[in-house]
DNA sequence: AAATAAATTGCAACATTGTTGCTATTATAA
DNA sequence: TTATAATAGCAACAATGTTGCAATTTATTT
């Protein structure tokens, strides 16, 4: 995977702490995370609205993604593009929305099915809120 | 279709104007509506606090349903029963947002796969919100 | 190494939606 | 018609989203 400051040299952005560090996190957690969060995990590095410019930006390149979860709240994710290969783009997502503890992952391995349309509706965008149990709060 | 004033009768709300007038428009129109859209609709009938509380008192009776549209807006439907018999009973809803109207319908016709979910996932609701150009807004 | 330019941050401020408490009003039943 | 229970309206607040602007900081150029 590459390093986050490289990334956002890439990208043009300044390698500040606190884009370093958002960056890092959300490749480490692999979870669609909110800005609120982010707030509290980074609450003495950055004021809410450096939070969200800095996630505006990285979702403006591309290099994360956002979704609203089931409370109506956005929640961003690192694309990931293991699965998706150069003929075969998903942009499709599936995010399974645990009701215990909140958290908001990214289902990168299960394929949504192809939906059939009624006639003259055209699709752009998906997205897939499932709402549920987590691996980690199953008994 | 039941009318509104049986429906409100049955559940033991009463039957003012704007209850009805609500649960008319929300009969009619066969689309997701927000409280912000009702609000522009009913203004000089109902305070937003009144429509919030109807909705939610309606949902509570599982007459709508509520969910979160791609901007994170709260919408209420009318169940639609045509597709819920006694055996099957399918709350698995495909939400089609329009990004051109703005617009949000509940696909009813359109069957929501089965989702094989990773080991020790489980599944209590879900909604597929799609984006894209709907009948109407299709050039 | 200092100066400059450009990006980034923090603060203030505001809009919108969601939500609750309390009082006033109104529909229905007695 | 009156009593009572439901409903509505108002005030108020929290949370998230969003923009403008001035201050700061990073990176580049001299």
């Amino acid at each position: 995977m590459k390093k986050a400051p490289q990334i956002l040299d890439e990208l043009g952005f300044r390698k500040t702490e606190i884009r370093i560090k958002v960056l890092e996190h959300l490749q480490k957690v692999e979870k669609a995370v909110s800005q609120p969060e982010l707030e509290k995990k980074f609450n003495n590095l950055a004021d809410r609205v450096t939070l969200y410019r800095i996630l505006s930006a990285f979702e403006e390149k591309g290099i994360i993604h956002k979704i609203m979860d089931v409370h109506g709240v956005a929640r961003y994710a690192m694309c990931n593009e293991k699965h998706c290969t150069e003929h075969e783009h998903h942009d499709e997502h599936v995010h399974f929305n645990c009701t215990e503890c909140g958290d908001v992952v990214c289902l990168d391995t299960v394929k949504v099915p192809i939906i059939k349309l009624p006639k003259d509706f055209s699709l752009s965008r998906l997205n897939l809120n499932i709402e549920g149990t987590c691996d980690n709060c199953q008994k």
